[in-house]
Formats: C-alpha cells, structure tokens, sequence
DNA sequence: TCGCAGATTGACTGATCAGTCAATCTATCC
DNA sequence: GGATAGATTGACTGATCAGTCAATCTGCGA
C-alpha cells in the first residue's frame, strides 16, 4: 500500500490542508482566495472542489482534526488518579504545546473558529461547549474533594480557565507578549498557578 | 438650537450607528448587506455614505466611541486611593454593566473587534493593547505594594483577567452561561475572587 | 495495447455587494 | 419667493470570487 512506499503518491488533500493553514494564518478565512490555496499548494484551482465540497469544510476539517485530539487528551487526563493541578497543567501544556508545535494551525483554529463564533463558532459550539464540560467536570471533581471551594460554578471556572490560556496565546499570535521558549514553559506554570490559587479553597 | 427643541431633528447619523449594532449584532459584520443596516434604519442606502465613508467605518466609530469610554474609565480608577481587588472591580462591574445596558454593542465591540484581532482587531490592536497597558500598570502597583507576587508578570496577569472577563461575556453572548441580574452580579465577584487569589501574596 | 476510473486542469458563469452619482427634496436666509 | 447648501434618494456599475464543468491526463488492470 502506498503508505509503505518511500516515494508515495503525492497526498494532494493533506497538501491542500497544510496550504489552507498558511494562507488562512497569513491572510485570514475571509480575505483569502480559494485561488490562494490552490496555489499554495501547487494544484489547480478545482481540484479543491475535487476533495472538499467547498472553502468552509476546508476550514471544518481542519478545526475538526485538531479539536477532536484534544478533547481526547482531555478526556484521558481526566481519567488518571493525579491530583487537579496536575490535570490542569496537562491541559495547559497541551495546548501551549500545540502552538509551539504549529503556531499557524493554532491561529486558525483560535482567530477562525474558537474565537470567531459569530460564523464557524457557531458551527462547532458543541464542539467548544464539550471542551468546557470536560474541563468543568474535572473542576467539579476538585470541588467534591474539598481541594477547590465549592462556592464557585464549575463551569464558570472552566471558561475563565480555558479563557485565560486562550488570551494568552492571542497575546503570542498578535505579538502582544513575548514568546521565547522559557515564556512559553513559566506561562503554563503561571496560568495554573493563577487559576488554582484563586480557587483552591 | 435643535438639542434644546421638543421635537428635534432626527438624528439620522445616529439612528444608522445604533442600526448598525442591531445588524451586526444579529447577523455579524461579514455576513451583513450595507442595505441591511439602512432599512433597519428606516434610511435609504445612500445616506450612509454620506456620513461614513465606508462600512468598516460604522464598525470602527462603534468601537473606538465605547472602548474609548472605557480607557477613560479605567484610568479613572487608578487614579483614586483604593485597594486593588477594588479598583480591579470596578473594572469587572464596569464591563459587565456595559454588557447589561447594551449586549448588543458588546456583542459587536467582542465578536468583530476585539476577538477578531485578524481583521478589525488589527485596526484597532494599539487601543486594545492600551487597555492591557492600564491593567497591567495596576498590577504592577500592587506588586510594588506587596499586594501581589512579584514573580508573575503584570501584563500577564492583565491578559488573564481581562481574558477570563471577556471569556465570560462571550460565554453569556452564545448562551453558554445563564445569565440573569444575579449571574451578571456574581461573575463580577466571581473574576476578582478568582484572579485576585490567585494573585496575592 | 486498450479502455476505464479517478485525478487534475483552468476558463467560465452567476451571484453578490460595496461604493458612486445624478437627481430630488427640504430648510433657511435674504 | 428665490436662491443656496446640505440632506436624502435609489438605480446603477465595476469588481470580486465561490463554485461548475467539460476537457485532458495518468495509472493500472485485462
């Protein structure tokens, strides 16, 4: 099978993906060209349509793939006998890892999907609205144990949770805040360690 | 003058801004015809060209008109004697009034504007910057003070807090946090408590 | 070698919409 | 009551672009 292969057929949808995450980072979903991506991917302009039936599942596919292994990950931290702040500096990390991995791919999903629910947020709230659940759950949890005070709705620590992470990578992502290798490492400790003391009992 | 008669001249300028958020509001500012905003306004199209010169235009006067309210607030209380957890409060309530009054306009100055940092945000980044500034410098007061650790960064700190307020905002703008008179009153509590505690010494 | 299925091409179409502009209206002052 | 300036109108234009489609290519099995 051609995944065996070293000189594999060339995947021209995965091509068509990674180009998407460039020009969606560089120009924005709304700005860019359908065009655009074709030509950054080196493939004619309808052989998008050939993979994909139109510009916005180009986008959904994307948010799709990547949301779907974190929710995953959440779901099997959750599941480890490890204390809350341990839980959420997974969490953390994760996703500050995520972007240190792939800083585009990371804007899109922020500045297009996550942040944007006017249009495709309001496509895939179930999708966002699960990521908060899990993370209320494991807030929850701490609550029950008498490690967090019970006095604050979970799922309203959830979000200025998940909030605050997300408004410090849109700080990387629009150059508002430094973001060496070490301000990546002390953000998660900073970000847990915030959360968790204002609600640690 | 007029704005001493009983029966004034309608204020057409203003009767298209405030259609403008209602458009918006309802159906984004991508999605939305100029025509849109000039029949919610009772006004033919034309008449907003004559006092705007574009549609981005409208959106730009929307936000700078309120967000400039609001630098101005938040330098306000900074300049007055009190403890930090009361200054970082009146900030919270603040915004959460705004949203109150009119969650519409915050809807827009959110979705399109401030969280939209690839279009409209870009525009307007060095006044949102300035409002993690007038936070930031807050912080590091009560750093100085002995108020709040020193080992976290002050901008950092500022980007949590107003991320976790705008984080909920956005949770109650699509319906994902209730929000009755008393929810608006306890998440004020809530974001101060939270990033406050984790803050301190 | 032939024929087929799926991959690939890019010119073209149809719809959409921001912005223009010449015409008309209205208020005000002399 | 006439003249002027600004307000108001809405039909029209020009550009843009997502999506279509008929034509061509390529790899492979018979």
């Amino acid at each position: 099978m051609s995944s065996t292969r070293a000189k594999a057929v060339p995947d021209r949808r995965r091509a068509i993906l990674d180009a998407a995450v460039r020009v969606f980072a560089r120009q924005g979903f709304h700005a860019c060209r359908v065009s655009d991506i074709a030509d950054e991917a080196g493939v004619a302009y309808g052989l998008l349509y050939h993979y994909f039936p139109s510009k916005e599942e180009v986008l959904n596919t994307l948010f799709l793939e990547r949301w779907g292994v974190m929710l995953e990950m959440i779901r099997e931290v959750d599941r480890k006998p490890v204390p809350v702040r341990e839980k959420l500096g997974a969490i953390a990390s994760f996703i500050i890892d995520s972007y240190r991995h792939d800083p585009d791919l990371m804007k899109v999903i922020i500045v297009e999907v996550t942040r944007a629910a006017n249009s495709f947020g309001q496509t895939h709230l179930g999708q966002i609205r699960e990521a908060y659940r899990l993370i209320g759950e494991i807030v929850t949890k701490a609550q029950q144990e008498g490690i967090f005070k019970a006095e604050i709705d979970a799922e309203f620590a959830a979000m200025t949770f998940y909030g605050a992470i997300e408004q410090v990578l849109t700080g990387w992502i629009f150059g508002l805040l430094p973001q060496g290798d070490e301000d990546l490492e002390r953000a998660k400790q900073m970000v847990v360690e915030t959360v968790c003391g204002g609600l640690e009992c």
